[in-house]
RNA sequence: GGCCUGAUGGCGGAGCGGUGACGCAGCGGAUUGCAAAUCCGUGAAGCCGGGUUCGACUCCCGGUCAGGCCUCCA
C-alpha cells in the first residue's frame, strides 16, 4: 500500500517515496514551554501522531525517527522565569512534563527525540556560523542577521514574493537590518537574560534556528517529513528552509530540506478563532479532566487534517456517544480472546490517502457491525481482533471496555453499585419486578444506567452525573 | 492590499462527473419483564450566478460568506 500525502510545497497530493526506507525521518514543530498547551496546539500532535504509527505500520516499528523539538528558549520563557524569580529550566521543565503527560492522555506516543534548545545550542551556534561563512549571513551590533536577498529559493514554501512581504510591511524595521525582511538568527540577551557564548558575542538563537539546526544535527538533510500547523508555513518554516540550506556547503539552492511537508488546518472555538482576548482559550490540562483524552483525539481526528475543525460542545457529546457504541460493542465481546490481526485494508487504505481519518473511521464503524452481527465466537474473535488492529494505528480503543463505562467511579461507588446489582439480579431471578425496577430507579439516582444481558448486568456512569 | 483555506442533510463529516459513505440525533420494525444495547429499514444535503457536458455536489469562471497567514502563534 503506498501513502499519498498532500505536499504544501507543491500543493498536490503525491507518492510518498521516502529516502531510505530503513530510516524515515519525520520532524513536527512542538512546543514552547512557558505554560499550557490549549487544544488547538493538540490538534497536529494527535494528528501526527496517526502518521507515525502509520509509518511505523508501513516500514517497521523501529525504522521511523520521529523528533518533535521542544523550544525551551524564548521571550515569553524569560518573562514567566523573571515573574516567577527562578531559572529558565524551573519553568521549561516543569511544563515539558505537563505537555508530554497531558498528551500521552490524548494517546499520543512520545516521539523518537525531543530535542531541546538548550541541549543543542552548539549545532545551532555551528549552523549560524556555516550560514554566515557561505555568505548567506551577516553580523551586526551583536546580532546575525540571515541575509533573504541572497536565498533564490525563498518564498517558495509559502508562496509570497519578497516584494509581497515589503509590500504588506509589518517586517520590523531595525537599524542592524540590511533589508527590512531579514531576520534574526543570533541576538544579543537582554540585561537578566539567559546568554550563551558565540563568536558574535554573548546572546541567543532566534526563533526559526532552532529547528532547522536541531533537524541538520540529530536527523539529517534532507528529512523525509517536515509538519506543524499552518500557520507556521510563513514565516518559521520559509525562514527554516532558507537557514537549513543555506547552511549547506553546496549553498543549497537546488538542495532538498525537507521532501514533504504537511500542515495541519485550524481550530476554531464555536466558529471563532481561539483568543485571549475572546477567553475561549481551552487547554488540554484543563480539558482532561472533564472529558476523556479519546474524546478528545477522536473529536480530532473526526475532520480531515488539513480542513479547518470547530470545536464545539456537540462536537464532544457525538464523539463521546460514538465512542460508547465502539466500546459497548467491545464490551459485549470481552471475555473473548484477543489474537494478532492485520490492519484492515480499508482503514490503511484511508490513512494512506493523505490522512484520511474520517474514512479510516468509517471502516471502524465497519469493523464494529461485523462483530455484532457475527454468528458465532470463531468469527466474533477475528471482527475483534480486526477492530482492535484498526484501532491502534488510530491509537485508538485500546483501553479496557468495562473500564471505558466506569471512568469516573470511585471504588466506594463502584462496590455500592455491586451491591444493588446483586441484589437487582436477585429480584429478577424471583421476577420480582416492581423490586428490579426499585433498584433500577436507586442505581439511576446515583447516575447510574444499567443494561441487562444475558450474561449479566452491566453498567455505566451518565455522562454530567 | 498580497497569499492561502473552507462552504455538503437537524448536527459532525467523506468519496465521487451518472446508484449521494460513515457517525450523532429522528422515525418505523425486530428483539426486550422494564430500560438500554443491537440488528434491519427509512426520511433528510451540496452558498449564489454563469459555463463545459448527454449528464455536475463533483470540472472551469465569477461572486458571496467564513476562517487563516503576511507580527509571537498549532
Amino acid at each position: 500500500m503506498k501513502l499519498h500525502i498532500h505536499d504544501t510545497l507543491t500543493r498536490e497530493k503525491v507518492e510518498f517515496t521516502p529516502r531510505d526506507p530503513s530510516r524515515i525521518t519525520l520532524y513536527v514543530c512542538g512546543p514552547t514551554v512557558y505554560s499550557y498547551a490549549h487544544i488547538g496546539n493538540a490538534r497536529p500532535v494527535v494528528v501526527f501522531d496517526v502518521l507515525f504509527r502509520l509509518l511505523r505500520q508501513l516500514y517497521g516499528q523501529d525504522h521511523v525517527v520521529y523528533a518533535r523539538n521542544i523550544t525551551d528558549v524564548d521571550d515569553k520563557i524569560n518573562k514567566a522565569a523573571m515573574e516567577q524569580g527562578v531559572e529558565i529550566d524551573v519553568i521549561t521543565n516543569r511544563f515539558a512534563d505537563i505537555y508530554n503527560e497531558d498528551m500521552a492522555t490524548l494517546g499520543a506516543l512520545r516521539p523518537t527525540l525531543e530535542p531541546r534548545v538548550t541541549h543543542n545550542m552548539d549545532a545551532i551556534v555551528k549552523q549560524i556560523a556555516d550560514i554566515v561563512a557561505n555568505g548567506h549571513a551577516y553580523a551586526e551590533q551583536g546580532h546575525v542577521l540571515f541575509d533573504v536577498d541572497s536565498f533564490k529559493g525563498y518564498g517558495a514554501l509559502s508562496k509570497r514574493s519578497v516584494d509581497d512581504m515589503i509590500a504588506g510591511a509589518r517586517v520590523e524595521v531595525a537599524p542592524y537590518k540590511r533589508n527590512a525582511h531579514d531576520f534574526v538568527l543570533w541576538k544579543p540577551s537582554k540585561p537578566g537574560e539567559p546568554v550563551w557564548e558565540s563568536p558574535w558575542g554573548p546572546g541567543r538563537p532566534g526563533w526559526h534556528i532552532e529547528c532547522s539546526a536541531m533537524i541538520e544535527a540529530n536527523l539529517g538533510l534532507p528529512i523525509d517529513i517536515h509538519g506543524g500547523g499552518h500557520d507556521l508555513i510563513f514565516p518559521h518554516h520559509e525562514n527554516e528552509i532558507a537557514q537549513g540550506l543555506c547552511a549547506q556547503h553546496s549553498h543549497g539552492h537546488e538542495a532538498q530540506y525537507a521532501r514533504y511537508w504537511m500542515h495541519n488546518g485550524f481550530l476554531t472555538m464555536d466558529a471563532e478563532k481561539m483568543s485571549k482576548s475572546l477567553g475561549n482559550v481551552k487547554l488540554v490540562h484543563e480539558l482532561i479532566k472533564e472529558v476523556p483524552g479519546e474524546v478528545i483525539r477522536l473529536a480530532l481526528l473526526s475532520a480531515h487534517y488539513r480542513g479547518p475543525l470547530d470545536w464545539t460542545g456537540e462536537l464532544i457529546a457525538q464523539t463521546r456517544a460514538r465512542l460508547d457504541g465502539l466500546y459497548g460493542t467491545l464490551r459485549k465481546v470481552k471475555d473473548l480472546p484477543i489474537v494478532d490481526a492485520n490492519v484492515s485494508p480499508a482503514v490503511l487504505e484511508a490513512l494512506c490517502d493523505d490522512l484520511n481519518t474520517p474514512r479510516a473511521l468509517a471502516e471502524l464503524s465497519s469493523l464494529a457491525r461485523d462483530i455484532e452481527t457475527a454468528g458465532d465466537d470463531a468469527t466474533r474473535t477475528a471482527a475483534k481482533a480486526a477492530l482492535l488492529a484498526a484501532g491502534r494505528v488510530l491509537g485508538l480503543l485500546q483501553g479496557d471496555a468495562d473500564a471505558w463505562f466506569k471512568a469516573g467511579a470511585d471504588d466506594d461507588l463502584t462496590a455500592q453499585v455491586e451491591g444493588l446489582l446483586n441484589e437487582r439480579t436477585a429480584a429478577r431471578a424471583a421476577k420480582n419486578w416492581p423490586e428490579a425496577d426499585r433498584i433500577r430507579k436507586a442505581l439511576d439516582e446515583l447516575g447510574v444506567e444499567v443494561m441487562d444481558s444475558p450474561s449479566g448486568p452491566t453498567w455505566k456512569l451518565k455522562v454530567g452525573a
